[in-house]
DNA sequence: CGCATTTTTGAAAGCGCTTTCACATCATCA
DNA sequence: TGATGATGTGAAAGCGCTTTCAAAAATGCG
């Protein structure tokens, strides 16, 4: 199109001023201004002023990749999300990005879909692009995963769990405990005959370890899970709707729905509406996660809140730490809490 | 901690294969390796076939940051939204960094937190990184702001307006049609008593932008909007509830709400119930943007559709092709849809 | 005030790759 | 069959910065 604006952007000649010219400007050598950028407290004040000068008068930008060539270090750490469209990620992400950036560092993100292969290959790409650490979701990739991780000797952590095999760095909550207390709470109140709407379990450690939670509250109890009674379904209000519905064709009916994901509650509660079931007196609901709307549906959703910005923040805290050299203090499992609203009650309600 | 598992990050020594090595190892100089990565159809099939198997039998990586030193371009794109927090850019952040991934290029990310400021900040950060092109959300951003982006001749598009002032290249949909079809929306069924909930309008077009659409949209009816049936607030649900509530008691009594984003419409719809106001039959009100909730949400919420993802998508592409230096038609605004639900009807309705 | 230290500074050698440029090779045509 | 291109390959010069290493300057001390 227009001749002017696109030449703009041809691979221009000259572009800025480089770390020689500031030397020169200054009159010190490239290895001064080198320092005053990078360890300012081991130059002299007085040189120190004449470079800041310089750098200011030529309006000077440090070369980020002749950086990185030379240091070693990108400044640059990468985050491989399983979906950046949902805001289920969104506060981690927000407080991960905020945190490595009040440290000079850039974050880079790439979403996996829920898909290791994707994510094998995003984890390739950026150790290709030289991250410094790298953050990832979850635990549910092959021991294989791994190895270019190591073999780069690149820093990295799980987020969303609070372990996984092979003794990887977490930064997370228990999922299983925390599907325990919402189980514990259902069956405090007298549900015997419990649903689950799960999101896909295949490389899905969190969607499992709920699971596992569930199982477990229930064997306290004496009771078992039948398979028949786990609907999964890939994440989604729509797919929850669905779920729900299928959950409760089932005879005798549940009287408590246990919703691995809360979108998946969310659609549970609007589709009882169109099945003519009222939450809770004819089935209890409960979410995962505590997210902006669950409190102020109706009704109001009793769920689980998890530390998600904590994770981002403590994630991004815990690699710089790496990064620094610092000591490290081996992560302990972050809090969940139980909140109870209204969509639970006991069941057979009035 | 663990001793082992911490030096096990430290500096460690030859790191991976380099290109010399790749370059031995097949018997060939180093050029040609660099050309079987960046141009393999101008290398003969059979040195090809040698060099890959000993990039293969190595493990060979390249190195990112010595690839851009030496070609002069970082492979990453950086894109700074106004938050990462909410969803409503979840669509369009996936959908850019899918499209740029494909092309081989990794996706930057910062969040300003609608702040100009911070923005800045982040463009600089960004162009000192040596990111390759540049996408920002909106044009209110001052002259200034493009000169360090336009110094280094980065490609950039801003996204989700469609026009802005000076002239940059954008690719979004026109807030102010899309404010403007809802209100006629209302006028048509009736409405004149109308208030408007916005978000801060300080340094946001966007939003500036539906104001004026809701403006021009009234004016068309000879009919004005009072300074006084503006809410401002900032984003959010609970924002939304209060301004909803702020707007009720105005009086004469508005017989319709237009939001300007739409978590102040669920705020809206959730105080209503509060107040003991019945949407649509006591007040209407209108979203904006036509999240997921939008559909499930009762009263349906009639709403405005926004091309989120298409943007990040469109957005993407068009920053690719600069770079590829392809003829780049100039982009037309995305069409934008009313979508017409439940949450509104005539005034004074039973 | 002179010598031994300690702190600052500069010269120079890369970091690992891309990219001219010139040469070697091969096919093409008269 | 020899001249003429067309094409593929290698040598070498950087890209812009960091970082030894050694020399220079500043400091402390007897």
């Amino acid at each position: 199109m227009d001749e002017n604006s696109e030449s703009a952007f041809e691979k221009g000649g000259r572009n800025g001023a480089t770390l020689d010219d500031v030397a020169r400007a200054a009159g010190v050598s490239a290895a001064t201004v080198s320092r005053c950028l990078n360890t300012p407290e081991i130059v002299r004040p007085a040189l120190k002023a004449k470079v800041e000068q310089a750098i200011r008068a030529l309006d000077y930008v440090p070369h980020g990749a002749a950086r990185s060539l030379a240091s070693r270090r990108s400044r640059m750490i990468g985050a491989i999300f399983p979906s950046l469209y949902s805001d289920l990620f969104g506060g981690a992400l927000e407080a991960l990005q905020s945190e490595v950036n009040r440290a000079g560092y850039t974050l880079a993100v790439a979403s996996s879909n829920y898909d290791v292969a994707r994510e094998g290959e995003h984890i390739q790409r950026f150790l290709a692009s030289g991250v410094d650490a790298l953050m990832l979701i979850g635990g549910a990739r092959s021991h294989e995963a791994y190895r270019p991780i190591r073999r780069k000797k690149v820093p990295y952590v799980l987020t969303w769990v609070s372990q996984a095999a092979g003794g990887h760095p977490c930064i997370g909550f228990d999922n299983e405990a925390a599907a325990h207390a919402v189980t514990r709470h259902l069956l405090d109140i007298g549900h015997r005959r419990i649903a689950v709407i799960s999101g896909t379990l295949a490389d899905n450690d969190r969607a499992a370890g709920r699971i596992a939670g569930i199982r477990s509250a229930l064997a306290g109890r004496g009771l078992s899970l039948d398979p028949s009674h786990v609907v999964e379904c890939s994440f989604g209000l729509e797919e929850g709707r669905q779920a729900f519905r299928q959950a409760m064709a089932l005879r005798p009916r549940p009287t408590a729905v246990i919703c691995g994901s809360e979108p998946f509650a969310y659609g549970a509660i609007f589709e009882s509406e169109a099945l003519g079931l009222k939450v809770p007196r004819d089935v209890s609901v409960t979410g995962f996660d505590d997210m902006w709307l669950a409190s102020h549906i109706t009704p109001a959703l009793t769920t689980v809140r998890t530390p998600r910005e904590a994770m981002g923040l403590l994630a991004g805290r815990y690699l710089l730490a790496v990064l620094a050299g610092r000591e490290t203090v081996p992560p302990r499992p972050l809090d969940f809490e139980l909140v109870v609203r209204q969509s639970t009650a006991p069941p057979g309600g009035t």
